[in-house]
DNA sequence: ATTGACCCTAAACCTTACTATAAGGTGTAA
DNA sequence: TTACACCTTATAGTAAGGTTTAGGGTCAAT
């Protein structure tokens, strides 16, 4: 196996090297093994490793999960069940995300219908109008 | 004009004390004036303008855009215009999250979709062979 | 031997929108 | 006057995922 210097493995994975210095020290890439300078040095595996982070990243998970999804696969136990848990999860999570800021556009996009054109004064602007609203609660 | 302390305010307009004085550190509220004994002092328009707040935020903008947008209706020369711009750049940025997180929500789904069962090893798993992926760059 | 590219550490800094803490002063009701 | 709720300030902490800075050591080539 050929071996990397951190700056190789960083061009390789596609980050900045101190993203993996910031990883190592996140316990997402186990403590790297040293030259006697003290010089990082790494195995190919690990450009695998931190294309799992991106990849995993890409699908909107994040590192503290990431970390679990890496002990999972770091463990022979596991089976599909767990992964697939996982994926379940934050696909559930994704969903709730989306139909948010899909409210938020239902509301502005509402508001920017409404707005009587672009020389009117702002008294008129329904979008100004709206969020000076008034409270229910205010008696 | 009824004049309020910062706790009654806080109270009518739904946010927390601390919160009110994050906002006028923030320059999004003007410096409030005081009494003889220090304590903040406000009229009830304070109240619609954390309303004002509080419903752009709900809308997607964020505090930094706020500032922006308290500064234009403060301002007597304008006009639906620039409001206009404004919520239109917001939708834009709304659209273009809802897509990314769209991709994401395809990618993991069809992941699941093709993972083979929980009683399965990982090695077969669609999903951790996906984040194991290789780069096209890697020779 | 020196240059320049690379590596090391610890610690601070970034963004966003607050929240919490410490240590103390004020206002009011019984 | 003694509670007690309320107010003040400055400072630090939170989550998330890094990035930057300062101050220094190493490696390879010339």
């Amino acid at each position: 196996m050929a071996y990397l210097t951190i700056g190789i493995l960083a061009k390789k994975a596609g980050v900045a090297t101190e993203t993996i210095r910031y990883y190592e020290r996140s316990q997402l890439l186990p403590p790297a093994e040293r030259l006697q300078s003290g010089y990082r040095v790494y195995g190919t595996d690990t450009v695998k490793r931190i294309r799992f982070i991106k990849q995993a990243q890409a699908l909107g998970f994040t590192l503290n999960e990431i970390m679990d999804l890496l002990a999972l696969t770091d463990n022979d136990d596991t089976d599909c069940a767990a992964i697939n848990a996982a994926a379940k999860a934050k696909l559930t999570e994704i969903d709730q995300k989306i139909k948010a800021l899909q409210k938020m556009q239902n509301g502005l996009s509402v508001l920017a219908e409404r707005c009587p054109g672009d020389d009117k004064p702002l008294t008129e602007c329904s979008i100004i109008n709206h969020l000076y609203g008034k409270d229910p609660s205010d008696e």
